[in-house]
RNA sequence: GCUCGGGUGGCGAAAUUGGCAGACGCGCCAGACUUAGGAUCUGGUUCCGAAAGGAGUAGGAGUUCGAGUCUCCUCCCGAGCACCA
């Protein structure tokens, strides 16, 4: 822009490259069985969260991420492994899809021109996807196969006797419907009336969709369902195994929510059917004064007694009017009404009335409680409320006098008295096993995967209906891609729009199609599959490939490592994780989980510290960064900010600085002449390197090295900054340096470090080069300096021999002036020598 | 409220197992070369102090010869969950 003379000319070479390695398909891996394949190479398959192509265009945010990915990917190539490094579009669902909507066009047109607006992006900053391998999942060749997984989902079951999924033809009950995979289900579920479609708890953010941030209300539906919550146990345990950060591991984990506890079947006074309850605290049964039922519990009709009904059902009518924002407000009064009936609590006999209030939530546990006022806040809080009774049943250490939710010993509590409470909950629950009034038993947080959305754009179920019941298509219609319709807007009902294209849904005279279509994440459930071999026409992934690319060499997972952001903690990494094992059960897959290491890069905020937002008007974006400093700038830049994970600001300054460094190491090889022409510098000159440059070169090798491997990106940055000014005054100037600098900088700069290869005439690419290998020995210097403290502080330096011995250390350290000094008139009392590290001296007044 | 992360110069940040706090970069100050500098190069730059010296990693205690790093308490910021029985 306003830089008239361009410090180095990288607006002419950068776009070069980047077309000589799409002509060459320079980063292409090769499949075995592919020409040129090296079965002696190791693999190493690296991958990015692929981006939903909007219509904003790529963001700053992304491209950290996709950096850090690229050179890792490169840095691996040089490393002599085969890297999968591919990329692609997640380009179906509501972000889309609206785009459309608001532009007026075909999703399908708005979708290719954003994929292409993403590509170029993405090819503007030179990272070396193989782009023999994009593919959308919008492409019928790709949906093809997600439609063919939802069969194998369809047609699966969950044995709890083995454990794992297995064909539905091994389910021995009568009505295999009720046990599949993917199953239908009339139940209350989230309808935001605003995006015109359901969606899942997952999608749901303080009680408004995620996306657009739309009010979201709870109405039965009959909707498709994915039975996820089978696999909890499982998606749990296998976290243990992977290599990803704790907090995404935690979240996992209290999304999933395991909790241990006990099923206590409670009679109801006057009827012949009992109520089971989940509790955590079985130990407190005998202090149970109450029941709360769920207002939306099926059984309130049956037991409200007559001169309750209308009390009860105004509170059932209050509570369904509310949102669940509302609803879930901490801060109100506990509502609820007693609804005349009794329930017997089934170790003392006792009778205990039996309420409704909505601080039970249907959707957890079995929808009822046993309140136990004394140890649980809310009980407490409600017994207040409404003038229950409380009774002490766990005493507490020391006693505090408020409620006490926390462990002690059984009091008032028959042959409970006296055990403590670990104990009392095993003595409870076989008591009640025993008597067929309750048992132990594990409840999970976890929903089951509503999965589907009154949308247009996205995959078309593959099933029919007829006479009422769903079935599948075969597997050789597929794929089943959605009808050219001009209005594929939502109908505003829970109608999806599918539904008016009547004679893509008429299938046979008496079928129809489901009309619903599949949500986001079905299309990024499995991406990463279908990367390793994009081109399979007969399979979802071929044998060969899986085994190849997924190999995990001992540990669960076969992704090598897998970067992308936070969000989709609960969300993309839960689904995948559950498609993942039920293909590997059903005998698709080797590994019994897709990512072995995990990686989340920080959100990059704006200038000023916030949020990147249109309406903030601090948005940076790739390009404008491109078109001022250039692309190997805005690569270095994002690495050199700070550490991948951490969430930091952006400041063009820097962008500037890590621009002055590569303008440095441009010049280290390359001078103007008097025609304003770059040419190689007449500095460099054929000779070996000082002692010190071989040490500052070596130590570089080393440290670049390291970080990399443990992804300190800033500080192999900072350490090929101090070797850049090393040399950069140094004339004559060894020309050695570039051959083993410009390798190691080609993964963070691929454009600069190529150009200077070629003009400097050395062989081959520098991208193509071995990784330069340090040599310890160089690193070695004859004497180092350390520190002498006299208790504690840093009174002086001394120079001593690699290798000195403690007291040759430690008679130099004495001898010192300034030692004497700050000793003076003092004892020495010890001497602590940490040999080539430091030496103190502590002394105390005499 | 609960559960995780974090608090280091004017700013982004460095700092093997506890062993020279502030590498590298930004900014700032001074100088050089220049018609010019928003180019480039050189030197300086944690704070207080003229210096000697002292203080210093959110605050307070503790362990240790020695603490940014380990332990306990308090405060602040960020993220997630949120009546989960």
């Amino acid at each position: 822009m306003s830089t008239q003379r361009k410090q180095f000319p990288f607006s002419e070479f950068e776009s070069r490259w980047q077309q000589h390695w799409i002509d060459a398909g320079a980063f292409h891996a090769t499949n075995p069985g592919d020409p040129g394949f090296d079965p002696a190479r190791p693999k190493y398959y690296i991958l990015d969260m692929f981006p939903y192509p909007s219509g904003d265009g790529l963001h700053v945010g992304h491209v950290e991420g996709y950096t850090a990915t690229d050179i890792l990917a490169r840095f691996h190539r040089m490393r002599g492994f085969n890297v999968l490094h591919p990329m692609g579009w997640d380009a179906f669902g509501l972000p889309a899809e609206q785009f459309a909507i608001k532009t007026g066009q075909h999703p399908r047109i708005t979708t290719a021109r954003n994929v292409e607006k993403f590509r170029a992006q993405l090819r503007a900053l030179g990272f070396s996807y193989d782009w023999a391998r994009e593919f959308g999942t919008t492409d019928p060749e790709y949906f093809r196969w997600t439609q063919w997984i939802f069969l194998q989902l369809y047609n699966a079951w969950f044995n709890p006797g083995t454990n794992k999924a297995e064909p539905i033809s091994t389910f021995t009950g009568d009505d295999p419907d009720s046990a599949r995979l993917a199953y239908v289900a009339e139940m209350p579920v989230n309808w935001c009336p605003e995006l015109g479609t359901v969606l899942a708890n997952e999608e749901i953010v303080d009680g408004k969709s995620e996306v657009g941030g739309f009010p979201v209300e709870r109405r039965p539906m009959r909707q498709w369902m994915l039975r996820i919550t089978a696999f909890a146990e499982r998606l749990l345990d296998g976290l243990d195994g992977l290599d990803w950060p704790d907090s995404i591991k935690l979240l996992q984990k209290n999304w999933i929510g395991r909790s241990e506890g006990a099923l206590v079947q409670f009679q109801i006074s006057n009827f012949k059917f009992q109520i089971p309850v989940f509790t955590t605290r079985p130990d407190t049964l005998f202090g149970a004064t109450y029941m709360v039922l769920s207002p939306e519990h099926p059984l309130v009709p049956q037991i409200t007694a007559p001169e309750h009904r209308s009390a009860v059902e105004e509170y059932q009518k209050k509570v369904a009017s509310k949102s669940d924002l509302e609803r879930t407000d901490l801060a109100k009064e506990k509502t609820g009404v007693f609804t005349g009936a009794h329930a017997v609590n089934p170790v003392n006999n006792e009778p205990i009335p039996v309420w409704i209030a909505d601080y039970v939530l249907m959707g957890y546990g079995t929808g009822a409680i046993m309140a136990v006022p004394a140890h649980d806040e809310r009980d407490f809080e409600f017994a207040r409320q409404f003038g229950l009774p409380v009774r002490e049943v766990v005493r507490e250490p020391h006693a505090t006098g408020s409620c006490f939710s926390g462990e002690g010993v059984a009091v008032n509590s028959g042959f409970l008295d006296g055990l403590p409470t670990a104990e009392a909950k095993r003595a409870i629950s076989a008591w009640l096993e025993e008597r067929q009034l309750g048992r132990a038993t594990v409840n999970y947080k976890l929903r089951d995967w509503l999965f589907s959305r009154q949308r247009y754009w996205g995959e078309p179920f593959p099933v029919v209906w007829e006479g009422g019941r769903h079935r599948a298509i075969s597997e050789e219609e597929l794929p089943v891609v959605q009808p050219e319709m001009d209005d594929f807007k939502p109908t505003g009902t829970p109608e999806p729009p599918l539904s008016k294209a009547r004679e893509w849904v008429q299938y046979t005279e008496k079928a129809e199609r489901e009309t619903n279509t599949m949500p986001q994440w079905a299309g990024s459930c499995w991406y990463y599959l279908r990367f390793c071999d994009p081109e399979n026409p007969l399979r979802f992934i071929g044998t060969g490939a899986e085994k190849y690319w997924m190999a995990s060499a001992g540990t669960p997972g076969g992704v090598d490592l897998y970067v992308g952001g936070t969000e989709h903690a609960v969300l993309h990494l839960l689904y995948a994780r559950f498609w993942h094992k039920v293909m590997f059960d059903l005998g698709h897959l080797t590994t019994p989980e897709p990512f072995q290491r995990l990686v989340n890069q920080g959100m990059i905020l704006g200038p000023d510290g916030q949020k990147m937002s249109k309406s903030r008007g601090n948005v940076v974006t790739p390009d404008s960064v491109i078109a001022e400093y250039g692309a190997d700038s805005l690569r270095l830049y994002e690495m050199f900010m700070g550490p991948l994970e951490q969430m930091k600001p952006w400041s063009m300054k820097g962008v500037e600085g890590v621009h002055r460094f590569l303008a440095r190491v441009w010049r280290l090889g390359m001078q103007e002449n008097q025609e304003g022409e770059w040419v190689v510098s007449e500095d460099l000159a054929d000779i070996p390197f000082t002692s010190a440059q071989a040490r500052v070169v070596h130590e570089t090798i080393k440290k670049v090295t390291s970080d990399l491997a443990s992804l300190a990106f800033n500080t192999a940055i900072s350490q090929m900054m101090v070797c850049t000014n090393e040399f950069v005054n140094a004339k004559p100037r060894p020309v050695q340096v570039l051959r083993i600098l410009l390798p190691l900088l080609s993964p963070f700069a691929p454009h600069l470090a190529e150009e200077m290869w070629s003009r400097l005439g050395f062989r081959g690419a520098a991208s193509a080069q071995p990784w330069p290998v340090h040599d310890e020995s160089l690193l070695v210097e004859s004497e180092t300096e350390i520190p002498v403290q006299v208790n504690g502080k840093v009174r002086a330096r001394i120079r001593v021999a690699v290798g000195a011995t403690k007291e040759e250390t430690e008679a130099i350290a004495r001898a010192c002036p300034k030692v004497l000094e700050a000793t003076a008139g003092q004892t020495i009392v010890k001497v602590i020598i940490v040999p080539g590290k430091l030496a103190n001296i502590v002394a105390k007044s005499a």
